[in-house]
DNA sequence: ATATCTGCAAAGACTTTGCATGAGA
DNA sequence: TCTCATGCAAAGTCTTTGCAGATAT
């Protein structure tokens, strides 16, 4: 299908331009990732690529997803339930857009929200413009959280 | 001195409330957290309290950091270098008011800043209010973090 | 060819748990 | 008194490292 096609001259470039070399295990690392809209932990992006690619050794994945957040293709997170999670900043075939998150510090689960982003992604431009220039400080990324209790567990 | 006891009376009281028990080790450790002005991991936590009370456990130290943050007092951060982070929320004595982070990706430094807080205090008013009705969440607080390279890293 | 990458096993780091002793209301 | 809290040791999790064999350019 040419929407693979796609995926895969996308990855190949931005692979290119870091000098990293796109192997199978990574392709299928990027693959889950590119494809599940969920916030996946080391373990869990292990078993969905162990489907497709059963070589796979869990090193791997550590080492390709922390290559991959130093290279700004995935995003890390902790939400407080002990394991860093991983998703997609930027790719070819992406479930989301820039959003926000609940997290339930009960459950631990996570909700997406992608309302009042606009106001957020103006004030903080302007926010970012200040900061770096008073601290001297490169900003590459943000995070906005709320913590509290999920529908189910209040 | 006074100002002791005021800080005392206070940590009483939060505690009578929450049917807790204001022991020396707590006591020690809210002491800790009540006069330094940093983010310190439980290690240091320990570290500290064993200066000012050295029958303390490490096992303490990590139970009741969890139970100030149960109740509020505290607030846990994880800034990407591996260790949980805590720094009061609550306090007679605190060093500093509501503020937000800029956490270097490189040496994780972590600097503070409480510039434009006003105008983000007034966004997440709306967007907390918007986001709690939608999702029937109930927020109980919140974080921005700027992600990036510090003036010596960059 | 040859510099990278991979998987396994082992080690490391932080945090939690079990349990007998000790302290607070 | 009697429940709750503490400290030590041991166990549990997640993550990283060492290294020989495999792979990409």
């Amino acid at each position: 299908m040419s929407e693979h096609v796609v995926e895969r001259s996308y990855w190949d470039r931005k692979f290119k331009e870091s000098h990293y070399r796109l192997t199978k295990p990574r392709k299928a690392i990027l693959d889950v990732l590119n494809k599940t809209g969920d916030h996946l932990s080391a373990e869990e992006v292990y078993q969905k690529v162990y489907d497709i690619y059963p070589a796979i050794g869990l090193t791997t994945v550590y080492r390709t997803l922390e290559l991959l957040v130093q290279i700004g293709v995935v995003l890390k997170f902790d939400f407080g339930d002990g394991r860093a999670r991983y998703e997609l900043n930027i790719g070819p075939d992406m479930k989301k857009g820039h959003h926000h998150h609940l997290i339930c510090t009960n459950c631990h689960r996570i909700i997406d929200y992608t309302e009042f982003i606009d106001d957020e992604v103006e004030l903080l431009k302007k926010t970012e413009k200040g900061l770096s220039r008073k601290y001297n400080f490169e900003i590459h990324n943000h995070i906005i959280a709320f913590y509290g209790l999920c529908a189910r567990c209040r």
